[in-house]
This record gives C-alpha cells, sequence and structure tokens, in this order.
DNA sequence: TTCGCTTTTAACAAAATTGTTAGTCTTATT
DNA sequence: AATAAGACTAACAATTTTGTTAAAAGCGAA
C-alpha cells in the first residue's frame, strides 16, 4: 500500500504542481490541461483520471490557497507578551514576508477567486471570526495603551486594510511599480526591503503620539 | 459620409463598448467573440469584419485604457500654487475619485496587461517620464518646505506607492475587504468615505512634524 | 436607374480543447 | 505463477471557438 500510494501521489503531485504554476500565470480561463499534463509529463488523459475535471482540478488549488490565508493571518498575530508596537512591526513584517515568498498568491486571489461569487462566500465564512476576533484584540489593547497615553486610539480595522493595501499591492503591480518608480532605489530586492521598511514606519507613524 | 460614417460608428462602437465589459469580466482568455458580438447586437462575423482579430480588438481596448493612466497621474498634480498639504490632499481624493469612478480598471490592468511584458514595456515608456518629472516636481517642493521647518523631508517616490496602494488595493480586493472588514461601517458607499478621508490622514500623517 | 462601395448575413472550415473509453501494463498478494 | 487492482496509454469523440467566404442588402453618386 505506501509504494502503491508513493507511485500514486508521485503523479498527483507532479499534476498538481504544475496545475498550481499554469493556473497561477494564466488564469482559469488560459490555462490549458494538455499543458498541464504536459509539464507534469504525463498524458492529459491522467489528469483526467486523477481529478475528472479541469474544474474539480481548479477547486483543489484554490482550497489549497485560501487556507493560507487564515493560517498567515492568524502568524502574522505574534506573542501576546511583546509591546503593542513592537507586534505591530512584526506583524507587518511577517505578513510583507509572506506575501514576498507568495507573490503570485495576491493576484491569483483577487483574479481567480474574487470573480466567483460562491468562493468569496467560502472565503468569507473562514475568514471573518478570525479576522473579527483579532480585531477585536487588537483594538482592546490599542484602546488600552492609549488610555495610558501611550499612543494615539486608532482605528484597527483601518489599520488592518492600510497594512494589507500597502505590503500587497506593490507585488501586485510589480512591473509597473518598479519599472517607473522602485528601479531608482537599486534592484528589486533593494526595492523591496526599502518597502518593507517603509511600511512599518507608515503604519507606526499613525499610531505615534505627537 | 456623415451618416454612413455614423453607421458604421455606431455598430462599431457597440461592438467596443461590449467587448469593454465582455474583456473586463472574465479577461482575455475567457472573453468570447461571439459573447461580444450577441451582447454588441450583432452577427460575430461583424465583429471580425470590423476589428480582424480577438486579438486586435483587446489590443484596441487596452491602447483605450492605457493612456487614462497618464491622464490621471497628470490630473491629479493639481493647482501649483496651493500649499503643499492641500496639493497632496487634493490630489489623494481626486485619484482616490478616478479609481472609485473606474472600479475594474485596477484589475484589468493588473491581470491582463501586466501578464504581458510587451505592453509593460509600453506602459512603461509612455508612465515613466511623466511620473519622473511629477515626482521630481513634488521632492523638490517637498524639500522646500522641510527646509524651512514647514514638513518633514519624506521620499516623494515612496509616497506616491503609498497614495496608490493605499487608493487601489481595497477596490480590487473589494469582495473580501468589504466582506471581513469593510460591513462593519455600513454599507459600501460609506465604506468608501471613510476610506478616502483614513488615506488622506495617513499620508499627511506621514508629512506632518512632530 | 444603375454602378460601385461599404455593410451585413448565413453557412462553413479549421483548429483547439475538454473529456471518454477500451484495453494494456505494472505490481503486490496469494 | 495466477490474479486482481490500480496506474497508464493511445486513439477517438464532442463541443467550442476563432476566423473565412461568398453572396445579399443598403446606400450614395453619376
Amino acid at each position: 500500500m505506501d509504494k502503491a500510494q508513493n507511485h500514486l501521489q508521485d503523479t498527483e503531485t507532479r499534476i498538481l504542481q504544475a496545475a498550481e504554476k499554469e493556473f497561477f500565470e494564466k488564469g482559469y480561463a488560459g490555462a490549458r490541461t494538455a499543458s498541464i499534463a504536459e509539464a507534469a509529463g504525463v498524458t492529459h488523459a491522467m489528469l483526467h483520471y486523477y481529478f475528472r475535471t479541469k474544474d474539480k482540478l481548479f477547486e483543489r488549488i484554490v482550497s489549497g490557497k485560501i487556507n493560507m490565508l487564515a493560517d498567515i493571518l492568524l502568524s502574522a498575530v505574534g506573542d501576546a507578551n511583546l509591546p503593542l508596537e513592537e507586534r505591530i512591526r512584526q506583524g507587518i513584517e511577517r505578513h510583507f514576508d509572506f506575501i514576498s515568498a507568495n507573490r503570485d498568491l495576491p493576484r491569483f486571489i483577487v483574479n481567480e477567486v474574487l470573480s466567483r461569487p460562491e468562493q468569496v462566500d467560502a472565503m468569507n465564512r473562514n475568514v471573518q471570526s478570525i479576522v473579527n476576533e483579532v480585531l477585536d484584540n487588537l483594538q482592546q489593547e490599542i484602546d488600552e495603551y492609549a488610555a495610558k497615553g501611550l499612543c494615539r486610539r486608532v482605528d484597527a480595522r483601518m489599520l488592518l486594510i492600510d497594512i494589507v493595501s500597502l505590503n500587497v499591492f506593490p507585488f501586485m503591480a510589480a512591473p509597473i511599480v518598479y519599472g517607473a518608480i522602485g528601479s531608482a532605489y537599486g534592484d528589486y530586492e533593494e526595492f523591496l526591503a526599502r518597502r518593507k521598511r517603509e511600511n512599518v514606519k507608515t503604519i507606526l507613524e499613525k499610531l505615534k503620539i505627537n
């Protein structure tokens, strides 16, 4: 059973990997099952053997990716015993690093998931409760700090949107952002490091008391 | 000639309008020339008669949209005799309003244009010089204000990326951003108004001296 | 009206694309 | 070795999709 399973998993995961690449690069409509099969090194009948249809294969990829979103949100929450400013800095940096390590993910989500209402519903059901919990905790902590005069009483929800916007957009629009502006800062990785620092600064500035 | 031209333009523009809608909604690969023709109320042979190929029709739509980008950038520059803070506020708001009036444009650009290297080159050629001029002027003005102690010496390029990120991302990811967070602020339009104010505040905060 | 030009239509052709199926090969188990 | 189960292949089928073409219709000018 183990070796048989290995064999199965081998081609199955090869198809999955090729499918992920193809769907990320070309989207659902642009992806070709034949290309996926070729990239995976199998006949395209195998793709149907393992996944029945292009649609089911796509769903499989999507659901895997959607789960990553909740994970990164939770992992960015960080240690509860760090001071607020440090926790936020860490959260921003972890989020930035996650996007940096998955540079095509945002575009894929926005393109392929957000245009399918039933997927959006599924995502919101999965994400909303955890987002709200994270945000309620953060808001409470901000309010406590503010009560002691240690920071401004900023809106946690708005802050989260700020962070995600600042971190994600430059990756999504990378070719223009870097091409038209970023290249003035050196190579692309250098530019990214600079952006990361800048985003931390921008957000913490909103919290800082004058 | 006038009436003939009118007749010609009529179906031609109807095809163009239907094509824009279809390409915006489904992307190049997902768009169907038959759907476009049907939506325009003509046989699909007419589409080929006027535009030869799906590709040429697409190019026509894209080039029109690319030109809008330079326009909005310039229009956001604003009156040179306003004080810096007011000019920046105005620029942010104009940019936000433009995106708000063209909510599908960012996704279209990111999806359909940025995945085509030759289009990216064309865009950068068109945009880079004007962006650089705008940025150089802005940077100079910031530096002057900073020299007088009226604001911080912030990096104009980073500021522009901040503005575009904050303004554009919530529209691109609208279904999640509003679904998971924004709905706490009321209806969608209310949320947007709130975001607009928030973005202005975030940016001006970076300039303000403590 | 007739001529010539553009616009429009209907039918067709070619290619691409997803999916199926019948049968073969491999491999673990008995 | 025989068998059974799953993995695999090659060929085929059905549909979709882009694009063409020959002929008809519309229309202004001579």
